[in-house]
RNA sequence: GGGUAGGUGGCAGAGUGGUCAAUUGCACCAGACUGUAAAUCUGGCCUCUUCGGAGUUCGGGGGUUCGAAUCCCUCCCUACCCA
């Protein structure tokens, strides 16, 4: 009976629910407690500090402006996974990542226009980066076909043939309002022979003037995509060409397609530096925390990955220590917190013992504890780089996070 | 006391002479996850193993048979019905 007294052991002292602010730049906050689109900030990148190849620069964009090298959460569908817009922000996310071709399959990006744009219809007030669908293209590989048109391909939610062109690509992420869009490029498999990944690359190029023609929106910036795989001159040639069409940004595309790490980390600084210096680079769909350092020491800004999300939702918490399995028998009778030190919501109020009790039960809060855990892991990781470069001791910084994360497994 | 139906691996529950170390689900134990068709998927789950196999299992005991979880006898136990 005791145990439902009403007033036993009285309140836990609970801190007040601070957002990480400390994280975040300030003029950002502003813009968040005003809780609208102000429409007076354009789309800007000044690089601030280099140390080695890393760099750390600010973005503006119309939603407000982001510290570089930046982690993108991922919202493909108008939602970042089990949680809810304040809790990616409080996990101290400067922009997130949006989809087109699942928004336009479903609700229709007609229907986001009309409701506000997709800020506003998710009630995401800060900056948003949309992907192109070039992605989609090449995961959902099997029933597509790629002419010079555009991608034909079935949709998987109800098995219609639709049919995705740059032109298109463009139009949708227009009505979606993002900050920042991207161009629809091919992405060919690791393992794609040397002639598609050649026919692939022209391919993009192609695309990729095409979307720049298509592409009017003033305050939104348009990227372009780098294809080529693992061969450098083809990832110079389409540099070069994407280069020559002066784009606001440009994104390495083709990694983490198959290859092994190893082998994508040691074709980075060669890549990275095919880019403009002066230009936000970003590179797409990267990776694990260990990714995201080699990326940086190799001079790339900005970073999205399902991982945190994904694998937090399947019981993996990231944490300073290495990985951890909140399913496995060991965390059963654990009361520290899932990363000690860490002050994400998560880790301020909850146990090892009962993240493992949640994942047991198959309770929905489980994946969203751990996928909150993780993005404040992964902005906290971005944070701490940014700091190292101003400090010029990036080098030392990731030696000693590699170090930390190999000790424990 | 009489009758009926049953007793199978942690649980539920298939199998009813050889292709059965035994379908399947759950539970349990691990692993994977990189511009999200993923709150998903994979593997393991009697013991030992040089991973090729080997040895003991289907309530207990006995028997039939070349061969038994499966057929027979007997004992024990469970559920329901009748007294």
């Amino acid at each position: 009976m005791q145990g439902i007294s009403a007033s036993a052991g009285g309140p836990v002292d609970r801190q007040a629910e601070q957002p990480c602010y400390h994280m975040l730049p300030s003029p950002w906050v502003a813009h968040w407690e005003a809780g609208c689109y102000s429409g007076t900030m354009a789309f800007t990148f000044t690089l601030q500090a280099t140390d080695g190849a890393a760099r750390a620069g600010l973005l503006t964009t119309p939603h407000g402006p982001i510290e570089t090298p930046v982690f993108m959460p991922v919202g493909t569908q108008g939602t970042v996974k089990g949680l809810t817009p304040e809790m990616v922000r409080q996990a101290g996310a400067q922009i997130i990542l949006g989809n087109t071709y699942h928004l336009a399959l479903r609700p229709g990006d007609e229907l986001i226009r009309e409701l506000g744009g997709l800020h506003r219809f998710m009630n995401w007030p800060g900056p948003i980066l949309t992907d192109s669908g070039g992605f989609q293209v090449f995961s959902l590989a099997t029933q597509v076909k790629i002419t010079d048109q555009g991608a034909k391909f079935r949709s998987h939610i109800d098995g219609s043939l639709l049919e995705l062109t740059p032109e298109r690509a463009v139009d949708i992420q227009h009505n979606l309002g993002s900050d920042i869009a991207m161009v629809l490029d091919e992405c060919p498999p690791a393992d794609a022979s040397p002639e598609a990944m050649r026919a692939a690359v022209q391919r993009t190029i192609r695309w990729a003037e095409r979307c720049r023609q298509h592409h009017s929106r003033r305050e939104q910036a348009l990227f372009a995509i780098v294809q080529g795989g693992l061969n450098l001159s083809l990832r110079a040639e389409c540099a070069h060409a994407l280069v020559a069409l002066d784009f606001p940004g440009y994104a390495l595309g083709g990694f983490s397609v198959g290859e092994t790490a190893e082998v994508m980390h040691a074709a980075l600084p060669a890549c990275a530096a095919l880019l403009p210096e002066e230009k936000p680079r970003y590179l797409m769909g990267v990776g694990r925390p260990i990714d995201l350092l080699v990326g940086i020491a190799a001079g790339i800004d900005m970073f999205d990955c399902v991982m945190p999300t994904r694998n937090g939702r399947n019981a993996l918490a990231f944490t300073a220590d290495g990985p951890l399995r909140l399913r496995n028998a060991q965390h059963r009778r654990d009361p520290s917190p899932v990363e000690p030190g860490c002050d994400c919501y998560c880790c301020r109020h909850y146990s090892r013992a009962y993240v493992h009790h949640l994942f047991a039960a198959d309770e929905m809060l489980g994946p969203t504890l751990l996928s909150l855990h993780n993005i404040a892991f992964y902005l906290r990781l971005m944070a701490q780089a940014r700091q190292a470069i101003r400090e010029k001791r990036f080098a030392s910084f990731q030696a000693a996070c590699l170090a930390r994360w190999s000790a424990a497994s």
